[in-house]
DNA sequence: CAAATAAATGAATAAATATTCATTTAAAAA
DNA sequence: TTTTTAAATGAATATTTATTCATTTATTTG
């Protein structure tokens, strides 16, 4: 009997190779698209056996739902780096909406793969539940923006969704496009959200 | 031999069955994604057999491909509905924009099925350059706009982007939680957006 | 070091899915 | 009506892809 069966429910794992698989998870969604992606590719991508695959992860639905459950966690440890409560509403809210775009053109194969899976027949129920959860502190955000009146009093949803969207579409677009984004453009972009959402 | 051979090189086809396979890959693709969608599930959801279904596409690959050109062909054909040039640039904007956001409440299947296309493995070089020129008549509204200096002098990318994302995204996060958007809520949307990108 | 245990392998198997085609049914022409 | 042609069928086949497992390789323990 392994010591863990008490302490930890879950079999340890190699940390590194799980991220090997992880990252040409990753890879494999932003080229091939989520319906594109096997199993056995998955394997050589991480240069591993097939076998090995399944002595890490279940099965496949596994897999993703895992993936998508590490891609949020790391999205929303990403947001709020350098924000701090006591700071000038503006200055804190610019701060997340900085790291909200740098999230995703620095890992812009973990968006278009978070971007997938929301209409997938592969992340469960309690994924889902589960991922909802970890997005709370930015519905925390726009609430006390509004609470002192920098932000005009719309619905969360509706403040939240038209500042994320707008950053999503143009970071999916630019990357299509090859184009680079600039400091500036970042200064622009964050410009027109601001001027919308304001009170 | 017949006489389509000269005049139409394309076999003529059932327009209703074609529209009845079209409808039925929607519904399958909201409900089970891109990834979920078999050839035989598309067939019984459409009531004929599955040898039909290679009757009317060659393949799979095919017919994922005219039905993202027929609904990118569909959606520009809404978006300028009772538009017209000589309105104040405000109002043709408002038109224009609410057509885009009634767009994607009333063919929501169809916006999840481009949404999906986008990173697929499925879609064609040939079908994107197609469906990219189809936008056009967007990039020109906002030039209009930035020329009279009623926008932002920014990227027509940029603004478009920011245009298109806010709703996209709040339409989608409004439908996953049943929540019905009222003329209300789109009023507050646009001004969100009007805000933003006025000069 | 040898023995025991754990991890990794990848060819083989099972399951799912795309595609075909011999046959049937419906429609058009003679 | 009979003959000819076109359209539709769905079981059968081919292909792809998930998953397993007997075997090998590496690691740990005594």
């Amino acid at each position: 009997m392994n010591i863990y069966s008490f302490i930890c429910p879950v079999k340890p794992r190699d940390q590194h190779k799980t991220a090997q698989i992880f990252a040409a998870t990753l890879l494999l969604v932003r080229e091939n698209g989520l319906s594109g992606i096997t199993m056995s590719e998955i394997a050589k991508a991480a240069k591993i056996a097939t076998g090995t695959l399944y002595i890490y992860f279940e099965n496949k639905e596994t897999l993703i739902n895992e993936l998508f459950t590490e891609c949020r966690k790391s999205s929303v440890a990403i947001y709020f780096e350098g924000y701090h409560a006591e700071m000038p509403f503006k200055e804190g809210f610019r701060i997340v909406w900085n790291n909200l775009l740098q999230f995703r053109i620095d890992h812009f194969e973990k968006a278009v793969f978070m971007d997938q899976c929301y209409h997938s027949p592969f992340i469960t129920e309690t994924t889902k539940e589960l991922t909802k959860k970890m997005i709370h502190p930015l519905f925390k955000l726009v609430e006390t923006g509004k609470a002192i009146k920098a932000l005009k009093e719309l619905d969360n949803l509706m403040l939240l969704t038209y500042m994320v969207g707008g950053i999503n579409e143009y970071v999916k677009r630019s990357k299509y496009s090859a184009k680079k984004i600039t400091k500036q453009d970042a200064m622009h972009l964050f410009n027109l959200c601001w001027d919308g959402i304001k009170a």
